[in-house]
DNA sequence: AATCATTGCCC
DNA sequence: GTACGGGCAATGATTC
């Protein structure tokens, strides 16, 4: 079916055969699915101007023609919120070089609503979300709406993303906007990738998981509670005489990690190891069972500029593999007894290189701050900025040194300070953290500074110049803490993607990008020093050769 | 069936 | 008495 949401002037059947025998320079795309989890594609609608769009439906016998238009790498394709729909057009082969991203170009602008909906008032329309079509249709998905509804929608909002386009375009930092551009084309071609998975040992592990927390599941099995619902762990741990406070909402009884190890209570212990054990089987093991490789698709819609990893709904096999456990604190792994998860991840090539930009954060508070001392430590190939806190801070105890510097980052309280260091001494935690402040005087006037800035303003800026929205609606101390956090973030996310672009001729060797860590398949010769022309704070990139990823 | 609440993994 | 930043996802409980 094709629906056609134009205007009089423009005849829809003229219009679908001129733009599939000779297709224009640009388009706006939208596409339509089931729903969010339930990423199939109903339809594709397509515009080329104001009144000049048309929708089809995926079943219709002229779909392959109108798939010509984003074949084709000399039609540049313009998408709100890219990622997602690259990603579901992955199947037909689409082409992903030449695309636009107008809700890139909204958050640009520093607005944290980057919705179509929010913004097609710039171009004069009215979108609808699918959510509200869906509460007039009654409709628990979109499948059930009639295609002709559905289609005039996709048309509007296709033709909404043209426009933002030509809007924007000449308004956003092009400086900016380029980079996240193609870092998104780079994702994608990532995401497809993967990694191979060693399947003789996901299954070993898989087995030793299954096993583990089954026998901790049956040992609970008596007390009539079930493991996995914190509700019943937390009433049953309180009836059998166990303290546990409120969780921080006050609903409901705390049984985190950390609460649940300060009980005696055996019970406690055994609900923490099969948590640890189910986590990771429901996450990873059990889905990857049936799996070729492991893929995780992209995003690129954090507030600071992050990349992150997700799934790609309920019909593909991806999960964000930016969170695997790294750690082997587990005791079977310290004992020998299984691998570590990240292990089942296989190179292709027999090896992985990663590549790390060590500290960065620090080096951009440093950097951003001027801080003298911190700057003379970092700069020296041989410093050790943790160490030279513990000297500064004159405590002997250079895990509270490093704790105390990462906390400043994230402008930690003194609670989670307190928590962190395993005291509850608070007048000595407000001690060194005004001995933090004596040691590194610039950063802390910098941090204080930034927050004034932040709560000002409403707003942060990275090194490169990246706005970001700071939210004034969760409470001061919030606002204050992603006043600092943000523009150090922002920044080390900022040149990371400028790393990820001059790593481009490895792109094929490319397989997770994980914040200020690359892992590539195989034996990669680093470019480490154009990695560290791309900062202008001294960002040097420690390379490793590994046959798995530790 | 959706949304909230809790928990836990990453940087 | 005390909000530590950014993410994503699985689970169960609650609400509609």
């Amino acid at each position: 079916m094709r629906v056609f949401q134009g205007s009089a002037a423009v005849k829809p059947l003229e219009l679908w055969q001129e733009v599939t025998a000779s297709p224009p320079a640009i388009v706006g795309v939208d596409t339509e699915t089931p729903s969010l989890s339930d990423r199939s594609l109903l339809g594709l609608g397509l515009a080329f101007g104001q009144g000049r769009n048309f929708y089809i439906t995926a079943d219709d016998d002229d779909f392959p023609r109108a798939l010509r238009v984003l074949r084709d790498p000399a039609v540049t394709k313009v998408f709100h919120n890219a990622p997602f729909d690259v990603r579901l057009l992955r199947k037909y082969q689409v082409d992903y070089s030449n695309i636009q991203d107008t809700a890139i170009m909204v958050r640009l602008l520093g607005e944290a609503n980057a919705t179509l909906e929010a913004h097609s008032w710039r171009v004069r329309l009215q979108t609808t979300p699918a959510t509200q079509l869906m509460a007039e249709y009654k409709a628990k998905d979109m499948t059930q709406i009639p295609p002709e509804a559905v289609g005039a929608k996709c048309c509007r909002d296709a033709e909404a993303t043209l426009e933002l386009y030509h809007k924007l375009h000449n308004e956003v930092d092009h400086a900016l906007y380029d980079v996240d551009i193609r870092v998104v084309t780079m994702l994608e071609t990532i995401s497809q990738k993967g990694l191979a998975l060693d399947h003789p040992l996901l299954d070993e592990v898989t087995v030793y998981y299954k096993q583990m927390a089954d026998y901790y599941k049956t040992l609970t099995a008596g007390y009539g509670f079930s493991v996995s619902s914190p509700w019943q762990v937390g009433y049953t741990l309180a009836t059998r005489g166990n303290f546990l406070p409120l969780t921080k909402s006050g609903k409901q009884l705390a049984t985190d990690d950390a609460t649940l190890s300060e009980l005696d209570d055996p019970l406690a212990a055994v609900v923490l190891l099969y948590r640890k054990y189910a986590k990771m089987l429901n996450t990873y093991l059990v889905p990857w069972a049936d799996q070729p490789r492991a893929y995780t698709t992209f995003h690129l819609d954090a507030i600071t500029g992050r990349i992150s990893g997700t799934s790609a709904g309920a019909n593909e096999p991806d999960r964000n593999m930016l969170n695997l456990p790294k750690k082997s604190e587990m005791a079977d792994v310290e004992a020998g007894r299984v691998k570590p998860v990240r292990h089942v991840l296989l190179p292709d090539k027999g090896e992985f290189t990663k590549g790390d930009a060590s500290q960065i954060e620090l080096r951009l508070l440093s950097h951003l701050s001027g801080d003298e001392r911190m700057e003379r430590v970092l700069r020296n190939p041989d410093g050790d900025i943790h160490s030279d806190t513990n000297d500064g801070m004159e405590i002997h105890n250079r895990y509270i040194a490093k704790v105390f510097n990462f906390a400043m980052i994230y402008l930690a309280n003194d609670k989670t300070l307190a928590r962190q260091i395993k005291t509850r001494d608070y007048e000595r935690v407000a001690e060194y953290r005004r001995r933090w402040m004596s040691t590194y005087p610039g950063a802390a006037a910098w941090m204080e500074r930034s927050q004034v800035d932040g709560l000002r303003d409403g707003y942060a800026h990275t090194l490169f110049g990246r706005k970001m929205p700071i939210p004034l609606d969760m409470g001061e101390a919030h606002a204050r803490s992603c006043s600092v956090n943000f523009i150090i973030q922002g920044s080390a996310a900022d040149i990371f993607k400028r790393m990820l672009l001059v790593m481009t001729p490895w792109l094929d060797m490319i397989r997770l990008p994980v914040h200020d860590e690359l892992l590539l398949d195989g034996c990669a010769n680093v470019p480490i020093e154009e990695l560290a022309r791309v900062s202008p704070v001294w960002t040097p990139v420690k390379v490793e050769h590994q046959r798995r990823w530790e």
